[in-house]
DNA sequence: GTCTATAACTCGATAGAC
DNA sequence: GTCTATCGAGTTATAGAC
């Protein structure tokens, strides 16, 4: 069923995702849920309140994933393969997401910070072990793992992040980013395993 | 000279760049400047006015110097090492720039390409052309220049787009993060033509 | 639960003294 | 040129009827 509260929550997904905290009006989201504001603060007290609860949504989707991915027994060459192409099939699904999460992660860092580290311990530990393993085998060659990590995610998720500037610079439409991107599920894995195999 | 109109340009590029158009509010560039609110008003009509002021000052600081290396006669592996190397460097100087940037960008594509496109005719065009040659001088792989170079710029960008999680996610701060990024500029470079040359 | 009406507040912008 | 004081639009949030 499609509750009051579902109704506002895919609403304020919508609004805030696209504006931002600051940008947002409660009226947008109150426009776009079809009902008015005593009604939104009816069921959510605060902008502040619905807000986080977007965003601890929107970290939910993005974060887990990463680090599962990273810290799985996978053979390198297959974790950056999946890696690629799970991500950029999820941000061809949310468009709006990386830029989003980013965004406000720069506004609040502090409270980030709390939100990350749930019993987290050293995020790279497993990956940069996983790392040296494969280049003492003979595998890749020597290579940073922050490097090569920040590298694979760099290429998935910044052309998500600057498409609309792509998109003017380049001469591409909607349909032929979404092609490009889905080109580069594979494209991205290659260029990389093209530059670190051995 | 440390002229009034000084201080409040120095003042409202910081605050806009750190808080977007949105986000700013002008007693924070007043306070900032060491002004009150209405003397702002008296060298700047309005808060859009001061903000295209700044805005236009950031597009030209970030994209003429992309534009002219794509497009120079330089040899691609040096070009490449040169894009990546002035690129970091002029984020490291101004870190908030690609954030912002982007930002504005996505708030209103409209106004952007109107601003881009004076006069250029498709940016990539040379860019293509020198790819290929290469190719075909058996200097480097078959490789699609458009993933090319959004690989180039995403390797460089993102990181300072993502600096603020990069340091949670890492456990890096400010100095190790500088340090990295110092590295990058020949690490990134390295990585690519390891992965184009043949 | 849902609405209308409005209070309370934030913020950009202006008036007017010095 | 610079300030204090204040207006008025736009927004969040609440009161109260149904």
């Amino acid at each position: 069923m499609d509750s009051t509260s579902d109704k506002i929550l895919a609403a304020a997904k919508k609004v805030f995702q696209e504006k931002g905290m600051a940008g947002a009006r409660m009226q947008d989201i109150a426009d776009e849920a079809g009902i008015n504001k005593a009604l939104l603060h009816y069921y959510f007290k605060n902008k502040e309140q619905l807000f986080f609860r977007i965003f601890s949504e929107a970290l939910n989707q993005f974060f887990p994933k990463i680090i599962e991915n990273i810290q799985s027994e996978k053979p390198l060459f297959e974790k950056i393969s999946t890696f690629c192409s799970a991500y950029i099939e999820m941000m061809l699904k949310n468009p709006y997401l990386p830029l989003f999460i980013v965004n406000e992660i720069n506004n609040h860092p502090d409270r980030m910070r709390e939100i990350f580290w749930q019993g987290r311990e050293n995020l790279f530990l497993g990956f940069t072990a996983q790392v040296e393993a494969e280049y003492s085998a003979g595998i890749i060659k020597q290579v940073s793992p922050a490097n090569l990590f920040l590298n694979m995610l760099s290429m998935c998720v910044f052309p998500f992040v600057a498409k609309p500037m792509w998109l003017i610079a380049s001469g591409m439409d909607e349909l032929q980013f979404r092609f490009f991107m889905e080109q580069r599920k594979t494209e991205v894995p290659r260029f990389i395993i093209e530059s670190i195999k051995k």
